[in-house]
DNA sequence: TATCCTTTGTGTAATCCAGACACTTAGTAT
DNA sequence: ATACTAAGTGTCTGGATTACACAAAGGATA
């Protein structure tokens, strides 16, 4: 194919890449999927493409989002972008990262088609990545951890109706480490966020819980 | 002269932007330049200019910052990055912000050979502004106003040495409200970011202020 | 139908941190 | 000596965070 968009100067390539967050199994995870061509063929990378060239940014991420997860609403944040000049072999790339977080109810995966493949992989489990893949997912872990403090960004990860012990088993695998059942209602109570639906769940032989909705499902807020 | 820079697809033109924050005369004030060419000649804008091919995003902010303020070596932070489709009339243009803290001792301006005329503005005082810039530097006001509440990002806007009189009054002037003394001072301790230089400072007719200087000038610490 | 098992759900006391608040000190000018 | 001005310093109170233990509800089983 011929060359046929040109330009006084020389123009950068524009990409989103996406950083997919998601609990499962009681893990932090994220999806990856693997090239299926050059460069860093077959190795995984991050879900991600050129931005059109009448796409807004947010869009495009979203667009990626769509294609690789099939979720679409979910929240989804700018990261940072990245632009050192060999990051991609190819020609200079400038790579506009985002993060998303998807309930846990919510990850049917479908293969897209201009990836061979796509999975899920727990944070602490991540293979080699392509291009500088792998400090995208550092700086969008620590931004989610930083998050996790001031905001109910935790949230998201929460299905439409769920107990308050399925949010906090939530906090306990962001931060890794138990936390206190009474402390912490109390301080969800005062966060005023969730709400009672009226309705219970039971699972098991035992006290059924009363099951919980957001009060505003799509908004973060800051706290503290 | 030819357009010689040809590529398959289309590509956006990629330009970094920076919101320079400074305090002169008891005010958050930042640097415009004004507009010497098309689109929006003879209008104020950020200084910020086009990326050179193989210039990091980082090292092109800086030459921006440099060749407007003569400043180097001041903080400087990835803000955000803007694409709408339509924010430049001439092409589509990517522009990742940044924003820099200029101490209040080392603005002395120099104008630049591409910007008519440089100038610095009250952030309450500004005038209508070129491209979507009025927009970029509310969410950098947004930003540093975080910022201050969990770093010791303002400690950026102190010259070498300092009195914690001065300190206050940074804090007094950002925050916007007046802060007690005493309990400015035991705050400021607890932080373990100063020490005396063992000179004092005589301004008008009374006591002599302990001149400070900060621990690690370069480091912006997380607090909190 | 009584007992056991498991998870849900709830309150109080102790400690730490943030905010309110006023006087003495050191220097200059008259 | 006295007056003026900004520098410098400590205590008390209220609110928030942390530590900590037992009763309640339901299903399963004997």
């Amino acid at each position: 194919m011929s060359q046929k968009y040109c330009y006084q100067y020389p123009h950068p390539a524009v990409t989103t890449d996406v950083v997919v967050f998601t609990l499962r199994d009681e893990r932090l995870q994220l999806l990856l999927v693997k090239r299926g061509g050059e460069p860093f063929k077959g190795s995984w990378a991050l879900p991600g493409g050129f931005l059109d060239i009448d796409e807004d940014l947010e869009s495009c991420a979203k667009r990626e989002l769509q294609e690789e997860t099939g979720v679409s609403g979910v929240y989804l944040e700018q990261l940072f972008t990245f632009g050192k000049p060999d990051r991609d072999p190819r020609e200079r790339v400038i790579s506009v990262a985002y993060y998303a977080l998807i309930p846990s109810d919510r990850l049917e995966l479908k293969a897209s088609s201009d990836a061979a493949d796509a999975d899920w992989f727990p944070l602490d489990e991540l293979p080699e990545l392509a291009f500088d893949h792998n400090q995208v997912i550092r700086i969008a872990h620590e931004r989610l951890v930083s998050k996790l403090s001031y905001s109910t960004i935790a949230f998201q990860f929460m299905p439409e109706a769920f107990t308050l012990s399925e949010l906090q088993s939530v906090y306990e695998i962001l931060r890794n480490e138990p936390l206190d059942k009474r402390n912490f209602r109390k301080w969800i109570s005062t966060l005023d966020q969730v709400e009672e639906t009226g309705e219970q769940r039971r699972t098991g032989q035992h006290r059924p819980a009363k099951v919980y909705r957001m009060k505003h499902p799509n908004r973060v807020e800051i706290i503290r």
